[in-house]
DNA sequence: CTGAAAGCGCTTACAG
DNA sequence: CTGAAAGCGCTTACAG
């Protein structure tokens, strides 16, 4: 009989259940159950335990993911909402978070059109997932609204939204002003800044303290002089070639990018247009990106920690998964300028 | 008794199941599920139909994917598996792939250690979820091999493994030719090359395609000037740093890096070390990332459509998942060279 | 066209 | 320490 099931079909193409396992172990699904969740404490015999080790072994069983999901009413799924997954910074922040997440979780990446947030119907059919906890990135306070998730969440890079859930934040205002001293101190007096289109909290709170810090050491910034564009080099460049000229005509110096892509689309049309950089422009984004030590000139950034950010909300939301309570629920790490060529003092 | 009801804990707090929407609308769970599902066809009868939806609509129902998946045998989610989620590249396969594949299926990514295939561990994890499709970017040959999914497969960027799946491949060696013939024609004769140190099939493929028209066209690149390091900008930089004093010494006159990234490592030391580019050092990368515009010099590279390279997988991807049989299994994408400053021709 | 019932694979009280 | 049984939420033959 037992020879003659060995000879047909290998066993491999079937998929090995716990009841596989429990029939060769000479036990109940329930006590492979617990042996394969380690959960035998003072439950399964040592002898049992060998015997549906050796069986999982053998048969090259794993748990099935929806079936134990099921049971438990929550999956092994961490959901990631991302705005903005062309930025090069979010690469390292998955970075970050996976390494932080460890192998029992499986990262689910919620991408949706650049800068904007899921729509609550994308956001109920992954809830219908089951996840096992949620990290979100640059939300607005209208998503966070609406997400009234079961599972834990925490948020990336979402200032002024600790209210809604725990957070790792970037301390951007710093930054900025750093930034604010940096260009009045050489010499700068009229500044332009180029914005990000998408609503979310990190670009204003950029864009506002650098326009207080820049007013208090008498930099003026117009009206006419925040234009806004999505996070894209051409774009960007398409932007500022329009208003350069008027920009010029009052005598601008400097532009400011809420984001070091912005600041390569200006680089980009600086040269095609003729526009010296730094002597006659002046130019500083966020994020310090690799390539703005490579750019031409080295570029002026305000440096974000993608890394240790997407570290820091993997291991926040890690311990909330595993019913720890946080000792410290609001995270900010720290940002600091990086002066490169882009804007080195020319005499005015 | 139903206001009673109404009266207590919001209802909101509470999953809504097929059973809560069956008992609303007076028909069964079975009747639910095919309307939730579209299946009604000659099956459920105009007003259940219309009771049904009614049902979803006021109470907010959406199927629970853990249970349809049980049910089904195979769940809504589509895994994305890659070598290298630091490489900006990616970001925009990543976004092809997500348009394509439509808000039916979600987006798994299971991230590696940089340049590594997942471990068989991490694989069979994966697939206890069940998914409905996998997508495999630059895999090799023995992850293939291990791999055995019951679910439909597309390989992206898999040159040579077309023979395990349906692929989506870019024609990475035109556009190294492309680029051999560039350099023999702006004259050098001693070059080096800076190829990454993961074995994926694709920079073997560069790296191939290169040597040999350059062979052809009299460049030589002896065995000291290859040499291999991880993609990330410091890393390529220090390398260069090494090897350069030696390939200078060997009247070394263009660098060929694997990636873009790589050769803004080799801008970045080269600025450092005041090797003058491209007087003294031609260098040319390949995927024409968008900061290759930007770098300085601009940095000649090889373009490889990566959003089309992920929308194509991607809809390959869904045609197999929906039962349907490709027309053609095997895809490839044009690539070409874009000609920068970082090799104007010198005179020599 | 409709619903009762079985079954997907697992986990967890529960009784012993 | 152990196993029978209920249950997670859904889908799908099946019988009517």
């Amino acid at each position: 009989m037992e020879s003659a099931e060995q000879l047909q079909q290998p066993v491999r193409s079937r998929r090995i259940t716990a009841a596989m396992v429990a029939a060769r172990a000479g036990v109940s699904t329930a006590t492979v159950s617990l042996v394969a969740n380690g959960k035998t404490a003072g439950r399964v015999s040592e002898d049992n335990i060998s015997r549906v080790r050796e069986a999982i072994a053998e048969l090259g069983y794993v748990v099935d993911g929806i079936g134990s999901s099921l049971a438990k009413g929550v999956s092994s799924i961490v959901i990631l909402v991302a705005p903005d997954i062309s930025n090069p910074f979010f690469a390292k922040v998955i970075a970050g978070v996976r390494e932080s997440l460890g192998p029992q979780y499986q990262l689910l990446l919620s991408v949706t059109e650049a800068g904007e947030s899921p729509r609550a119907d994308d956001v109920r059919r992954l809830m219908s997932l089951r996840p096992a906890g949620l990290l979100v990135d640059a939300p607005s306070a209208g998503f966070l609204e609406d997400l009234a998730s079961p599972s834990p969440v925490v948020l990336l890079d979402a200032p002024g939204l600790e209210a809604y859930a725990p957070s790792v934040n970037l301390d951007v205002a710093s930054g900025a002003r750093e930034l604010a001293a940096h260009l009045a101190d050489a010499g700068h007096r009229e500044v332009a800044y180029v914005d990000s289109v998408t609503g979310t909290e990190t670009f204003a709170l950029r864009r506002k303290a650098f326009l207080e810090e820049a007013a208090a050491r008498g930099i003026t910034v117009g009206a006419g002089r925040i234009i806004s564009t999505t996070i894209d080099v051409g774009t960007a460049a398409s932007a500022f070639a329009a208003a350069w000229p008027g920009w010029q005509r009052e005598g601008v110096t400097a532009v400011v990018c809420g984001t070091d892509t912005h600041a390569y689309g200006v680089l980009q049309e600086a040269r095609v247009a003729g526009v010296r950089i730094p002597e006659e422009l002046a130019v500083a984004g966020f994020d310090d990106l690799p390539y703005s030590a490579t750019s031409n000139p080295g570029l002026t950034s305000v440096h974000l920690p993608a890394t240790p950010l997407g570290l820091k909300a993997g291991e926040q939301l890690r311990r909330l998964m595993e019913g720890e309570v946080l000792e410290q629920a609001g995270v900010t790490l720290e940002s600091s300028l990086v002066v490169r060529g882009s804007t080195a003092a020319a005499e005015r």
